[in-house]
RNA sequence: GUCCCUAUCGUCUAGAGGCCUAGGACACCGGGUUUUCAUCCCGGCAACCGGGGUUCGAAUCCCCGUGGGGAUGCCA
């Protein structure tokens, strides 16, 4: 059978990092395997759910270069064969009316299948008893088994089991005689009826897990009494995330679920709605979540986790692409930049971590300039344009652009280039002032500018000379001026070489800026 | 509260009982190259969460604690 992966997102604001890092690696999944890779825009949520949402996530997955295959499948236009499918599962007994609302509306709940035998979801586990809270009764309904749980402090923890979970419920009072037996009602229980029965204090049942193999987890169960009976259509008559997603999945001939780690509780759930509709389940995988800076999930607050800001900050998409990858997997050697083929030919689920991992932005700002380093430098300038549209027409634009590649880590940076092409740039105050307001500092300063006036040849070797020439009139050691030549014409401490950085200034402008620097930091000493 | 998952340098990670004196990368700190800055090169700092087992031998397996994450919705 054909593999088959879907990336199905809610369109509903900007798209997260993480909701990225899983298409990736359901991208890399079906490439590897030769499968396929789906889209479906998960829109129920009609209210929330936008088309500037949706375009902004295909712009994304089109930066990045996520090629899906086939149509996109919109889950909206599923409503219909959902609710069927819910009226299905009413005709079948396998779901009910709960109760209503304040308009007088009622839920539709799916109920736990209480026969499925045990086989490739559920399986039992032996006797079990659970204490409970004498004083509170336990009320038997058709929507499950309310009981006050005993917390180690002796206190009722209000609880509801569903019915499939404790189908041969047994309950005893304290002295251990038997006070009401489910087995024999349960028929009555699932036509309507409830029972309520008073001073339980044992509860003993057949205990039975739903139970899967998570590709990356491993061997995962949680036991039918502590699961309850679900939602899927609301009573404003929408399906809910849970049955549209199995429906889909079964639709769309999904093979393997790989997505969040915040999903493995609701994969038990799904799986039995896998089984009522008599669907063979898919194979999941579940992936750690990524947290922020400080350990901690990311919220509103972590503004800055969304791809559309990395792009704006001059990330390549082959780099975040990369990073992202590397967060929650690595190819099991030591190589950390790779390819889009090599990612494709090393991916394996069985390699994926299961503990949160931690985003770091400076790792990614190295692996950035790795790229950027790179990159043709004719692909650099261009790029380079549209992070500075000011300077862009500039006739050194594409001088500087050549000059200042490799010495950046992200594309925003170009918009420090403004002194090559500009006067009115920022000053770093505080070195200017320790530097340019020393006599001797001053002087030599004054004296290179009369020499670059008069110098006929505007060569990188011959300001380079002039350089040095001024040094030893002045008696400064070899480098002594080249801080404050650097911080007179571009404000800043560093950059790329002084001679060529100069030169692209032009002797106007370098001229021009010696003697500014030299009024502004006139007897300020 | 309960249930589930998880735990190696500050961070991302390698590690499948002996290849571990625990490897790589980022960050950080030094040195070299550059008569300045950066790149680059070389070097350094730095971790198996704690406690019990199992074993001739444990980062690796088991148990208990602790920390972190998730779930517990008519959100997805």
């Amino acid at each position: 059978m054909k593999i088959r992966v879907r990336f199905a997102p809610s369109p509903t604001g900007q798209v997260h990092i993480g909701n990225i890092r899983t298409a990736i690696f359901n991208y890399l999944f079906a490439r590897h395997v030769g499968g396929e890779f789906l889209l479906r825009i998960e829109d129920t949520d009609l209210e929330r759910s936008t088309r500037e949402a949706i375009d902004k996530l295909l712009e994304c997955m089109d930066w990045l270069k996520l090629d899906y295959d086939g149509e996109i499948f919109y889950q909206s236009a599923q409503a219909d064969k959902h609710r069927a499918a819910a009226a299905e599962l009413m005709a079948s007994g396998d779901a009910y009316y709960g109760a209503a609302d304040e308009s007088g509306k009622r839920p539709i709940f799916f109920r736990l299948p209480l026969n499925l035998p045990d086989g490739r979801t559920v399986r039992t586990v032996g006797p079990a008893e659970l204490a409970l809270h004498a004083e509170t009764p336990v009320e038997i309904t058709p929507g499950g088994i309310h009981y006050g749980a005993l917390s180690a402090k002796g206190k009722p923890m209000p609880t509801v089991s569903a019915l499939a979970g404790m189908r041969d419920l047994v309950l005893r009072d304290g002295a251990g005689q038997v006070l009401f037996e489910l087995a024999p009602v349960l028929s009555r229980v699932l036509a309507g009826e409830s029972f309520r029965i008073t001073g339980a204090a044992l509860a003993s049942f057949t205990r039975r897990e739903v139970y899967y193999h998570d590709l990356v987890k491993g061997e995962l169960a949680k036991p039918l009494d502590g699961m309850k009976d679900q939602v899927i259509v609301r009573s404003d008559g929408s399906p809910v995330f849970h049955l549209a997603n199995v429906l889909d999945d079964i639709a769309q001939g999904v093979t393997h679920i790989i997505r969040g780690d915040d999903h493995v509780e609701n994969t038990y759930r799904h799986l039995l709605l896998f089984e009522v509709f008599k669907a063979t389940p898919p194979q999941y995988a579940h992936l750690p979540m990524i947290v922020n800076a400080a350990g901690k999930p990311y919220s509103k607050r972590d503004g800055d986790a969304f791809v559309g800001d990395f792009r704006s900050r001059g990330f390549l998409a082959p780099a975040l692409f990369n990073y992202l990858a590397l967060l929650g997997w690595s190819p099991g050697d030591d190589r950390e930049k790779l390819s889009l083929e090599e990612m494709v030919a090393a991916f394996q689920l069985e390699r994926v971590k299961s503990a949160p991992a931690q985003f770091d932005i400076r790792k990614l700002s190295n692996l950035n300039g790795l790229y950027v380093a790179e990159m043709p430098t004719d692909a650099f300038t261009a790029l380079a344009r549209e992070y500075a549209p000011e300077f862009a027409a500039h006739p050194a634009f594409a001088a500087v652009a050549a000059l200042m590649q490799n010495r950046t880590k992200a594309l925003d940076q170009v918009r420090d280039w403004r002194y090559f092409f500009a006067d009115d740039f920022s000053r770093d105050e505080k070195n200017s002032r320790k530097q340019l307001t020393r006599p001797e500092i001053r002087n030599a300063l004054a004296i290179l500018a009369e020499k670059l006036a008069g110098l006929s040849d505007w060569t990188e070797a011959a300001v380079m000379q002039l350089l040095e020439q001024t040094e030893a009139a002045v008696g400064l050691d070899h480098g002594k001026l080249f801080q404050p030549v650097r911080l007179a014409v571009t404000g800043v401490a560093g950059g790329a070489e002084l001679d060529r950085t100069l030169c692209l200034i032009g002797r106007e402008a370098v001229l021009r800026r010696l003697d500014a620097a030299l009024t502004l930091y006139q007897g300020t000493e």
